[in-house]
DNA sequence: CGAGTTTGACCGGCGC
DNA sequence: GCGCCGGTCAAACTCG
């Protein structure tokens, strides 16, 4: 498993104030792209997957897995309490997945405290907390209004620990990958660089990302 | 019996 | 100040 993420090869991308180069395992990069009618969203702005990758690669393994069956790794994590200190304009990300079912097994162990039904869309809103005591993490989920067939995940926040994987972690692998596990989500956001890089740069990374997205919308 | 979910109540922010 | 709305709380309930 882990093994076929040791073959890389770097992906440059244009962004705002500069480009940015990604090593991309190769195993991921095969299907990068297979899927081009979903997006990633960073603090609510939409932005294409070819700004961003490393989710890029995330939507499309989601997009090639069945209804019942799917996860998500989560879009920012860290490593252990040294990031505490995290304080990039904002932590929350979301993710717009094409999904037959709303809860997404992103390899943490969530809580649902809350459902509500909100006003911009006809359909509920739930809320989750990460369950591990002292990580304050939530996210929210709900279907899309204008496309029901679609989960909008919202992240709010980052673990301060690692991905309690085995531990009651519902026995999802991570990515469509063949055998994938928690490791090799580990593996994957360090070969793109989302945390082998300080998780305060992944975050500026999204944001910058989203920015760029949003700032040259319609050139694309 | 413990862990997780449900659901109505409650609270704070924001716009009018 | 008031009402609306999104987010959270917490007691009751369900499930394994």
């Amino acid at each position: 498993m882990a093994a076929s993420l040791g073959l890389f090869h770097h992906e440059t991308y244009a962004a705002a104030g500069g480009a940015y180069s990604y090593p991309v395992p190769d195993a991921v990069a095969s299907s990068l792209f297979m899927a081009d009618d979903d997006d990633v969203f960073v603090d609510g702005v939409a932005a294409r997957r070819s700004f961003f990758p490393a989710l890029g690669a995330v939507a499309a393994n989601f997009m090639e897995l069945g209804p019942s069956e799917y996860s998500l790794p989560p879009p920012v994590f860290a490593g252990g309490n040294e990031y505490g200190e995290y304080s990039s304009p904002s932590s929350r990300i979301g993710f717009r997945t094409r999904s037959e079912v709303e809860v997404l097994d992103d390899g943490f162990k969530w809580r649902k405290y809350g459902k509500k039904a909100v006003k911009s869309s006809p359909n509920p809103r739930n809320y989750y907390r990460c369950s591990v005591a002292g990580c304050g993490v939530k996210k929210r989920v709900e279907r899309d209004r204008d496309d029901p067939r679609y989960v909008v995940t919202t992240y709010d926040g980052i673990h301060n620990h690692a991905t309690p994987c085995g531990a009651g972690g519902g026995g999802h692998s991570y990515l469509a990958a063949p055998a994938a596990t928690a490791q090799t989500w580990s593996l994957l956001a360090q070969a793109t660089g989302l945390a082998s890089a300080p998780p305060q740069a992944w975050g500026s990374q999204l944001h910058a990302a989203a920015t760029a997205a949003h700032s040259s919308e319609s050139s694309f």
